[in-house]
Parts: structure tokens; C-alpha cells; sequence
RNA sequence: GUGGAUGUAGCUUAGUUGGUUAAAGCGCCAGUUUGUGGCACUGGAGACCGUGGGUUCGAGUCCCAUCUUCCACCCCA
């Protein structure tokens, strides 16, 4: 197929009867967060590079092998977001967010670009739902941001996923930690994959997480992150964790998890589902205190957790979630002959000022291919307005899923509408009791 | 970036050892019913067989390259 009618690789599109799914699962989001009082930022698609440089980490491979950067008229060097933390804390900063009353909490939602090879759950553009809480240290916060997390995924529906729950401690730590990992890896190079004496150089914390048979087991008898803690990351980790039983959120505690992006201390946190193949992490999170200074802010902490919508819709789908059907069209007028096509687009324009979702022919069609329309759009009511019908001012309304008809006056149809309506809305209603 | 699989109408597919105008179902449009949908029947539109080379008298079928899609690795949401 040509160029022009073929989408960039590793992009989607939502189409319209996919949409409204979409539109719930935002709507969703957005709302739990702001249970939680997370309000929503909206922050540019692009950034300066350096941003993303400053705080996703010059060596990860997000920066290193996966940005769209390219350089504008004006000579900037430019990147299309990879994540929104970066963007979103560059926001606070410059904005002075920062400044007001503390914590900043914040909700986003976005497209995400990175240059990747496309897999199940794995897209070059994709889009992330996420909250920032900036300027929170107590492990109050971190056990918040996890509860609002797990608030999020159960209000969409899903009905299983699990909470992996680490941490990888402060600077402090971590350099201890490596130390003797480092130590206990070069004792068994011999044995390691190839990929993996890369990590022993690069990030012996990634061994950890190697799926290869022989490095897991391995890495089973590694030293574990969380005996290398200092006192009072360990004191944090533990009050999170009492936290989270009080709000009887199950977890388990997985040493190895490690999160790809530099900035993060402490705790970090996946919610992941057995249900969409290899990519199964459906949100990733956890505490970075240092960032915000990084970034050339005041020295404050935060925290917060990215999700993936397009793998949350994978896991909806294969979980068959049932999410709330698209709205129907309540009333399909069909127009036959010149006046009555006026007359029914004048009508539509009134009942759409009303309220109701009403729809005409805009294709000069017969009697017959627009009630198969009507009937293919899911109308629940038909109008057939012909010549007569405009004269006498009396139309029949045809129930169309019963078949029934009913002859009513024009100018009433309003009411009649309302009234067929709020029927059928009693009839669920008593349906449901 | 590495590896494996895939590619024929909008969708799902058939296409026999290479041999004339590439077939079906669903969907779409129209008619059977000159003003009434769902069912049935009839007809129609719609495919440079992913793309570019090559082999051959002849390629949807064979070869090479390239691209897409899918899956895995790496990595991440």
C-alpha cells in the first residue's frame, strides 16, 4: 500500500467504535484521581531533549536508543515526550507549583514516543495515564499513590492483577548494594548469558530480572536490595507495607524488580497481568527524591506511577471485561420528498438542542435504505416523515426493537420522545430491582 | 538493534505440480415490496494477489531484496 495511506509504524488509531471505550477508561481515571485529589496537568507533546535527559538518565536505553529527537527551525533540539514525569516536574518547577501548598498533585494523560520494535503491548506511540505527588516524603504518600493506583485499575473493571512491591533504596544504599552484587555476579561469569555480563558492567540490578533459566537461578541466590538498606529506608520500607495491609491491599514483596528509569530511590512498585504476553507490566511506579532537584528545583520528594492505556485495554479484553456500550441513537427521522427533508432537518435541530442524539438522511436515500440504517445505527425509535405526515402535522413513531408504531402529533414529539424514554428507563430500572 | 512467523476485495479465507477474464462467505450498494428495518432471494460495486527486482513462452504460485503486521529477545507502560 502507499505511503499516504498507511499508517507510521507501531502507531494505532482509536477508531469510532472503539472510541467510546476509551473515552470510559479515561473518564475513569480521571475521576478516581481526582477522588484522591489529583487534579489533571495537560503539558506540551515535546519537550527540550535535555530535559528528558536530566531526569529519565543519559544512560538508559530510552534516552540512548528510543527518542524521536530532532532539531527545529530555531536550531532547538527538540523530542517527542518517551514518558510525562519529565515533562510534567519541568512544569511545577517553571510554573512555580512547587512554591503553593505542598504536595503538587497532579494526573496526566498522553501519547508517548519511543522508537521501539513493535510487539504485543509494545507500540511506538502509546499513551499513558500517570500521577505525579510532589513534595511528599512520608511513606503515607507512597502507600496513597499505590491505593489510588489500585482504585484505578478496579474501577475500570479489571479483575485481576498483582502489586509487586520493592525497594531499591537511596543512593546511599544502592552503592553498597551494587558493590556486592558486583561482587557475587563476578564469582559466576563463567555461567552468565551474554546480555547479562553486559548488565554486570552497565546494571548488575538488571541481572536479577534476566529470564534465562541459568541466570535466574542465579540471581535467586544473589544478595537481596533489601538487606543492604540504611535504617531509614528500611523504616520506610516497612511503614509503606503496614500501610498497605491497613488498607487491605494485598502485594508481595519482589526483590528483583527493577525499574529501567534512573531517577527512582526507594520504593517502586508494578501492577502486572499474566493476560497480554511478555510486556506485562500494565503500570510501573515508585518514589524519586531526588528528581525535582535534578531538575533544578527546590530539593523536595515525590513520587508517582505511570500506566499503560493500550495494555490495560489488552487486559479489559482479555479478562472480557464488559465496559458500558456507546450511546444509541434515540431517534432516526427518514425524510421522504423536498419538505420533508427540510422539515426534518429543522426537527433535528430542535431535538438536538433538547438533548437527544437524533440523526437524518444526509443521503438522499429511499424509505427502505434508511430504515435498514436506522436499524444498522441501533436507533431505538423511527420518525418517517413524508409529505402527508408534514401536512397534517401527525407522523407514526415506530418502536423500532418491538416493532410497534404509534401515530403522534409533530409538534408533541418532544414530549412523546421523553415519555417513550423515561419508559424504557423505568422499565431497567425495575428490571434491575 | 537481534531472531522467528506472516502478507490474496473493507473483514475472514480458497486458489491444486507455475497455464487464459483470481473465487467464496461476511460487510457495503441496489432490487424483489413505486412509503417501513431485522429473514430470504436476486443483482452490483470492490483486488495493479504488500512493494521492487529476477527466473520463465507464461508468476498470486519459484528465487532475491525490501516494507508491513504479528510474536519473542533487549528494554519499558
Amino acid at each position: 500500500m502507499a505511503e499516504i495511506n498507511r499508517a507510521v509504524k507501531g502507531t494505532n488509531d482509536i477508531l469510532p467504535d472503539n472510541s467510546h471505550n476509551w473515552q470510559f477508561v479515561e473518564g475513569k481515571m480521571l475521576e478516581t484521581a481526582n477522588n484522591y485529589g489529583f487534579n489533571e496537568i495537560r503539558v506540551p507533546v515535546f519537550e527540550h531533549t535535555e530535559v528528558f535527559l536530566r531526569s529519565v538518565g543519559d544512560t538508559t536505553d530510552v534516552v540512548q536508543k528510543e527518542m524521536y529527537t530532532f532539531d527545529d527551525k530555531g536550531g532547538r533540539s527538540i523530542t517527542l515526550r518517551p514518558e510525562l514525569t519529565a515533562g510534567v516536574i519541568r512544569s511545577a518547577i517553571e510554573k512555580g507549583l512547587v512554591n503553593n501548598a505542598l504536595p503538587v498533585k497532579v494526573c496526566y494523560i498522553g501519547g508517548c514516543y519511543r522508537y521501539e520494535k513493535p510487539q504485543a503491548g509494545r507500540l511506538r506511540e502509546f499513551h499513558q495515564f500517570g500521577v505525579e505527588c510532589i513534595g511528599a516524603a512520608s511513606p503515607n504518600a507512597d502507600a496513597e499513590v499505590i491505593s489510588l493506583a489500585r482504585q484505578v485499575l478496579e474501577n475500570i473493571g479489571i479483575k485481576k492483577i498483582s502489586l509487586e512491591i520493592n525497594s531499591i533504596g537511596c543512593p546511599l544504599c544502592r552503592k553498597n548494594y551494587h558493590k556486592a552484587l558486583k561482587e557475587y555476579f563476578e564469582g559466576k561469569k563463567a555461567e552468565l548469558c551474554g546480555t547479562c555480563l553486559d548488565r554486570l558492567d552497565r546494571n548488575p540490578m538488571r541481572i536479577l530480572d534476566c529470564k534465562s533459566p541459568i541466570c535466574s537461578e542465579i540471581a535467586s541466590k544473589a544478595p537481596v536490595v533489601l538487606d543492604y538498606l540504611c535504617d531509614d529506608c528500611r523504616d520506610h520500607f516497612e511503614k509503606v507495607k503496614k500501610n498497605l495491609d491497613a488498607m487491605d491491599i494485598a502485594y508481595t514483596v519482589n526483590p528483583h524488580i527493577v525499574r529501567g528509569l534512573d531517577y527512582y530511590t526507594r520504593t517502586v512498585f508494578e501492577f502486572v497481568s499474566g493476560d497480554i504476553g511478555a510486556q506485562s507490566t500494565v503500570c510501573g511506579g515508585g518514589r524519586y527524591d531526588g528528581l525535582i532537584g535534578q531538575m533544578g528545583g527546590p530539593s523536595m520528594a515525590s513520587l508517582g506511577f505511570a500506566m499503560g492505556i493500550e495494555r490495560l485495554m489488552m487486559v479489559l479484553e482479555s479478562q472480557k471485561v464488559e465496559l458500558p456500550e456507546a450511546k444509541k441513537t434515540e431517534l432516526y427521522i427518514a425524510p421522504l420528498g423536498d419538505t420533508a427533508v427540510i422539515k426534518a432537518s429543522a426537527l433535528c435541530n430542535e431535538l438536538r438542542r433538547e438533548g437527544y442524539k437524533v440523526e437524518t438522511d444526509i443521503c438522499s436515500r429511499g424509505l427502505k435504505a434508511q430504515m435498514k440504517y436506522a436499524n444498522k445505527i441501533g436507533a431505538k425509535f423511527t420518525l418517517v416523515l413524508g409529505d402527508s405526515e408534514v401536512e397534517s402535522g401527525k407522523a407514526k413513531l415506530k418502536n423500532m426493537a418491538s416493532g410497534e408504531e404509534r401515530e403522534i402529533e409533530l409538534s408533541e414529539l418532544v414530549e412523546e420522545l421523553g415519555e417513550e424514554i423515561r419508559k424504557i428507563i423505568f422499565e431497567s430500572i425495575a428490571e434491575i430491582f
